[in-house]
DNA sequence: TATAAAGGGGATCAAATTGGTCCTAAAGGT
DNA sequence: ACCTTTAGGACCAATTTGATCCCCTTTATA
């Protein structure tokens, strides 16, 4: 239950890698995905939500690629986690008010309450600091 | 992300009406089926799922149906939902110890740490509970 | 000892989601 | 012009989800 996708997984293996290279130091999307071991026509589509989302900037043409928008520190795994997995959301209810058939269910407090634990501890941790672990 | 499924769903409507009979009263897959608006069928699957894990005892032929195996303050959200959805797992890579190529991946402490939370989060609420809630 | 009333378990199936490819267009450098 | 590189949409196969169906076994009781 609960698990990342591919996708999730592949969008971390790529930004970690951006922001393992010197600032400002521009990567293609072809050097990125043989780095991140990830199929790179996928990867490219990551790479689009995150530049639609600005976290990374991209530019077209020779001399072209993606550098980080921000400095990795000021970017959080939640925020790359959400960009292409949509928001954390352990129960649909936590939409609308009303989950179940009349009324909040039961259980809305407690899927609430996972929902802010797991932002919480996704929102602490920034790519900065994945990018230098062991 | 990390939603619940139906079937998570239907599995807590089903085990929290069974734990607002009386206790020992035997309830038939329809009748819970019905007052959990769930299709019957599929709830039906659910129930062996709880009767193999032992949460409720089954009882077949006339006069047959189901019952709690366990008062309803001992059965925790967290067993109900693993048991048709599986372990609570944030990431594939916390069932082996190498995820990453070779050796544990840069985000292995964090997908760690959500699994620690929401494990602890669901092992502290009972059907129980959820049944009297308001 | 039939027979009706349950649940058990496997096969099957449609719909949705996931994971991924391909093609063409647009933008930018030379 | 022409090459390089991302943007965006269409498309597709595999997997998972959400069921349904059918036949079997167990059990009470008429």
């Amino acid at each position: 239950m609960m698990e990342l996708t591919r996708k999730g997984e592949y969008a971390i293996r790529g930004i970690i890698y951006l922001a393992q290279q010197p600032p400002g130091r521009v990567s293609l999307i072809s050097e990125i995905a043989a780095a991140a071991e990830v199929p790179q026509t996928f990867l490219a589509k990551i790479f689009q939500s995150f530049a639609k989302l600005g976290l990374v900037t991209s530019s077209r043409g020779t001399g072209g690629g993606f550098v980080l928008a921000r400095p990795a520190s000021a970017i959080t795994l939640r925020e790359v986690v959400e960009a292409v997995e949509g928001p954390i959301l352990p129960n649909r209810c936590l939409l609308g008010s009303a989950c179940d058939r009349g009324g909040p269910c039961r259980v809305h407090a407690v899927w609430k309450q996972v929902q802010t634990e797991v932002v919480h501890i996704l929102d602490g941790v920034t790519i900065d600091t994945l990018a230098r672990n062991p």
